[in-house]
DNA sequence: CTGTTATATCGCAATATTACGATGAATTTC
DNA sequence: GAAATTCATCGTAATATTGCGATATAACAG
């Protein structure tokens, strides 16, 4: 199928899974640690950081936008890309909530 | 494509993008919930309580196994899983300090 | 031993993702 | 203005993911 079954699940559920999926990818993740990095904000330089097409890094990037990960501005000829501080923490904090949960020191072999 | 250059990225972009994706879909993060929420550990009633056909529901079990952050153990007629601890504890960890990083205070306007 | 239950895997269909060349729009440079 | 630069988007090809029915295997129940 390739589609998923939003429908059985909670609005937190397909939340996380939304936000995990705009990190499942290296060229994503990489783009999100130059941008928490430089100081100097973004810009799409980024096509020569990464190893990558200019129509894919813009297509990378366009998903981290769309998850309000991050926000671009035109200076000219110029996109200036940087982290978006709001959204950045927003999905953060989800994210890490749901991570930061620890199991029961239960075994497996108990039975159920 | 559908392939991802692994080879372009580091060894730590390339585990967080992989630990990434197994939480990109509901059903497995509802998975987790479950097992995380459960004292009684485990097993398959997952089919009942996620609306999805058993083959499907076994397949993002396996995922979760093959990325450590769950295990099964046989029980007669039944499989049992539960949390993996310390595959858990790890995949969390590294997930939980990429996303505790902070941008610095740099709007987007500032030019590169 | 036979039938039932629980689960993993196979095979397939539908859809999504990834990557890139080509193109177009906006802007700068000369 | 003409050429060059920067970037988003389109179209397309290759591969991955999701979902499920069917099937196989193992264990249990009678």
């Amino acid at each position: 199928m390739g589609i998923s079954k939003t429908i059985l699940f909670t609005a937190e559920q397909n939340t996380l899974a939304r936000l995990a999926k705009g990190l499942a990818h290296p060229a994503r993740i990489a783009i999100l640690e130059y941008l928490l990095d430089s100081n100097t904000c973004c810009n799409s330089n980024l096509v020569a950081e990464l190893g990558l097409a200019q129509a894919t890094v813009s297509q990378h990037l366009r998903e981290l936008k769309d998850l309000g990960l991050i926000q671009g501005t035109i200076s000219g000829n110029t996109m200036n890309y940087c982290i978006h501080p709001e959204g950045w923490r927003e999905a953060s904090d989800l994210l890490i909530h749901f991570l930061g949960r620890s199991p029961f020191p239960s075994t497996c072999s108990t039975t159920c």
